[in-house]
DNA sequence: AAAATACTTTACGTTTACGTAAACTTTATC
DNA sequence: GATAAAGTTTACGTAAACGTAAAGTATTTT
């Protein structure tokens, strides 16, 4: 089991360095279900994984209401009605293949700032390399080694 | 040397799939510098580079001031001036550590998605499993295995 | 030369994902 | 029991990234 317990609004918000604003947001946009006592909410810890799953959702660049979809698939696929299992499994398919499409966007980057890196390296070793020589043809004026 | 051409707005943008508007406001919020013949906009092998950056960050969850500060910080680092190389290599340290999140998110999504794959197929497997039962059991009545 | 095609600027409209402020209620603290 | 702290709703504001329409120019095709 999870760790079983409730959330208010502001723990959640803390915790995953978000406003309530933004969890109340995303509650009014129907991806998370907080019950109520009273009129304040008490978040479950599903509600708790969700929005973790809605935060990694942004950060991989998902809106909000692709997120929702993929929610809303995998809820009515547990009702294990056939027609709804299919349908998962070819979301997932294309879900898949995005993934593979960010590695591959992924990888380009990386590959290009390693000759980016490279490149200023040696820039800066050829800097470096001239202020070297004009110390030594100016070694009576020391100051010019000031770092600061 | 690269293919060496100019392009026209539109060239580019079935390229690249993307609207003419779009390459317009690029423009417009100086990510890409095209020249003019009279008042119309000429495109060049550095602009198509760019829109494809452009287009990777925004798969990768940039938006598109990000990119115009990497583009910018880029251009000045060529000037060779050791503070910028710096600023540069400091940057290219945050957006690896960027890329790093990023993949461990994909992985995480990967690996849920595997289990949420397996959780299907099984459920997938135990509805054709009853089903079979279901058609031994009437085996008088046949047209219970209908397709369509 | 007329029409179609490609390009331009200007400018208002739209969606997403919240920020921010106002005014109010409920709960905790002194 | 007053006050501070945390929560609420309502509602208007905003930045980003274009969409879309209008109205005009330039070029190419027929």
């Amino acid at each position: 089991m999870d760790i079983k317990k409730t959330y208010s609004i502001s723990e959640l918000a803390k915790e995953f360095d978000v406003t309530t604003r933004s969890v109340r947001f995303y509650e009014d946009q129907g991806l998370l279900h907080p019950t109520r006592r009273g009129q304040t909410r008490i978040f479950s810890s599903k509600d708790r994984v969700r929005l973790k799953l809605i935060l990694r959702g942004k950060r991989m660049g998902f809106s909000l209401s692709e997120t929702k979809e993929l929610f809303d698939l995998w809820d009515e696929t547990l009702s294990g009605n056939e027609k709804q299992l299919l349908l998962m499994l070819d979301t997932l398919a294309r879900k898949r293949a995005q993934l593979e499409q960010q590695k591959n966007d992924i990888a380009q980057a990386e590959m290009e700032m390693d000759t980016a890196e490279a490149r200023c390296r040696e820039a800066l070793a050829d800097l470096q390399q001239r202020k070297r020589k004009q110390t030594k043809a100016t070694t009576k004026e020391p100051e010019s080694i000031e770092q600061k």
